[in-house]
RNA sequence: GCUGCUAUAGUGUAGGGGCCAAUCAUGUCGGCCUUUCACGCCGACGACUGGGGUUCAAAUCCCCAUAGCAGCACCA
């Protein structure tokens, strides 16, 4: 039946029914609406100081950016920091750095090595309550009870005991691996993630960069101590964290404390580039990438030395939005939002990959007045000056009996074997079109910079205007290659990341 | 293996029983504009994972299958 034969047919059974066919459903752009936000949010970002920030924190960080501007609020950046072995002293500025850079709204920043009392005092409080116990098992020993739903002889101690025992822990009498403190869950969970996870444990080495202890909380006993001190009242975070939040929730529970909102979004997977702190990092020393902002990695500092704006970065997050499907990152949609943004901006100049040398005979001395910007007259133009000695890109003339430099004359050439004769043939671009003469870029053989634009599959050697010079940091749209980012110029010599066409 | 989550064009997304022979963006292809390219404008292409069920009516609800993903760390 058709949607005409359906709507009729509902009219002659159940025509009071046909009032609700009328309304319309209005479409809205925004991001679903969170439960008991109305009068405000507190949300949070929480990054591991380990390396500097990707696009996988790009997506968090954005997601509940967006929320708190949305509905108001604080939004808290904090520092996870509470595994020696994963921070990296240098990344905490690099955090800093990147969230500056992203521009999100971050109200508060707390670093959980700062709180490590606060936690202790907790862990104490749940020990008191029954809640938790210290282990002393092998954790591999321990591993197989669990999966086999039985609890360990650790597990029976009393109170007093497990006090005891917890104090020694922060006494110093225990050694890396010998002690956890569990939180007591139920060993009989059908799903083997949730028994008795660990809640403290003792990391002798390395030494923390901030702070003077050895014993430490893990993951899910921190994050829920904080998110209820803090007044979390909202998560956005991927859904790997989806089992973290049912093990937050026996805290919660303990205590007696309301936990926030959660909702979960999916995988997002990006084709070809490394996501994992560790596996960048490895990268890097050997030698595989020459830092943190290689252009092959997905880090905000390689993304933006390509000239790819944070509004872009936000745009396609939020377009991207927090559903629970896994997703596969399209550096298209970015780029698409990184044009959109940098097109009405970028200047525009001509870039001669490849280049030959030529004399066009009897050319007169001409100036070229290019636009800057071909929808801005405004901006001004390039003044390029040419005796007749300019430089082409050679694959635009090869096979060619006629070209026009753009904005300059037509040239015909004329080739002996593989050497082309190019003399002047007027400056009339009416009859270069009717000859259908392609317009190539040209400079001008004395007035040139030489130029490497470094792009992801390999970089492009060339030669640039001069006035590219003045352009340092910004991005400019190289025609008919693509926009680009000028990094550097040294000694005459320009370096340009390539952004995307 | 156990536990859980998800499934709409190449990619991302809207739609949560009737407005849906399915939205928007991006992409690709064509055309217009343009002193190449880009921008802009016009047009085309392209999807409800499969099978059952409920219902007058299913992309939408239920069941099964399949696929993908996540967790089962003294990482976050």
């Amino acid at each position: 039946m058709s949607p005409a034969e359906r709507k009729s047919h509902l009219s002659e059974i159940a025509p009071e029914l046909l009032a609700e066919l009328t309304e319309t459903r209005e479409h809205s752009r925004d991001l679903p609406a969170l439960e008991g936000a109305e009068n405000g949010v507190v949300m949070r970002f929480a990054p591991n100081p380990s390396g500097p920030l990707h696009l996988g924190h790009a997506r968090a960080s954005i997601l509940n950016d967006y929320y708190v501007r949305r509905y108001g609020g604080r939004y808290v950046l904090r520092v996870e920091d509470t595994d020696p072995k994963r921070v990296d002293p240098e990344a905490y500025a690099m955090v800093l750095e990147d969230v500056e850079w992203l521009g999100l709204g971050i109200t508060d920043i707390v670093y959980q090595s700062d709180r490590l009392d606060i936690y202790y005092d907790w862990c104490r409080k749940l020990i008191e309550l029954g809640g938790a116990y210290v282990c002393l098992c092998e954790g591999e020993r321990f591993r197989e009870l669990k999966l086999k739903g039985k609890a360990c002889p650790c597990r029976e101690l009393t109170v007093e005991e497990n006090l005891d025992l917890w104090q020694q822990m922060l006494d110093g009498e225990f050694y890396e691996g010998d002690v956890t403190v569990r939180v007591k869950t139920d060993l009989a969970h059908p799903d083997p993630a949730m028994r008795d996870y660990s809640a403290m444990r003792i990391v002798n080495a390395p030494l923390h960069p901030r702070v003077d202890a050895t014993v430490f909380p893990l993951m899910n006993f921190s994050v829920a101590v904080d998110d209820h001190l803090l007044g979390i009242t909202h998560v956005i975070r991927g859904k790997d964290h989806i089992a973290n939040t049912r093990r937050q929730r026996y805290i919660f529970d303990y205590f007696g404390w309301k936990p926030p909102v959660y909702r979960h979004y999916g995988r997002m997977g990006i084709s070809g580039v490394v996501l994992s702190t560790s596996g960048m990092r490895e990268g890097i020393n050997s030698g595989i990438y020459t830092g943190w902002d290689d252009i092959h990695l997905g880090t905000m500092r390689a993304i933006a030395r390509r000239g790819i704006e944070p509004e872009a970065v936000r745009n396609a997050m939020v377009d991207i939005g927090i559903g629970e499907t896994d997703i596969s990152f399209s550096w298209e949609n970015l780029y698409s939002r990184n044009k959109e943004l940098v097109d009405p901006k970028a200047n525009r100049y001509f870039f001669v990959p490849d280049p030959i040398e030529v004399v066009v005979e009897g050319a007169p001395r001409h100036e070229a007045h290019a636009a800057l910007h071909p929808n801005d007259p405004s901006r001004g133009v390039r003044t390029l000056v040419t005796e007749g000695k300019v430089l082409l890109p050679r694959a635009d003339i090869e096979g060619k009996s006629m070209v026009r430099l753009k904005d300059l004359y037509n040239m015909k050439i004329e080739w002996d074997a593989d050497e082309p004769r190019l003399s002047y043939a007027g400056d009339s671009l009416e009859e270069a079109r009717r000859e259908k003469a392609p317009i190539i870029q040209w400079l001008p053989a004395d007035a040139k910079l030489p130029c490497t634009l470094l792009r992801q599959d390999g970089s492009l050697e060339g030669f640039c205007e001069p006035l590219v010079a003045g352009e340092v940091d910004n991005v400019v749209q190289f025609e008919r290659i693509g926009f680009a980012r000028i990094d550097s110029v040294d000694n005459g010599r320009v370096s340009a990341y390539f952004a995307h066409r």
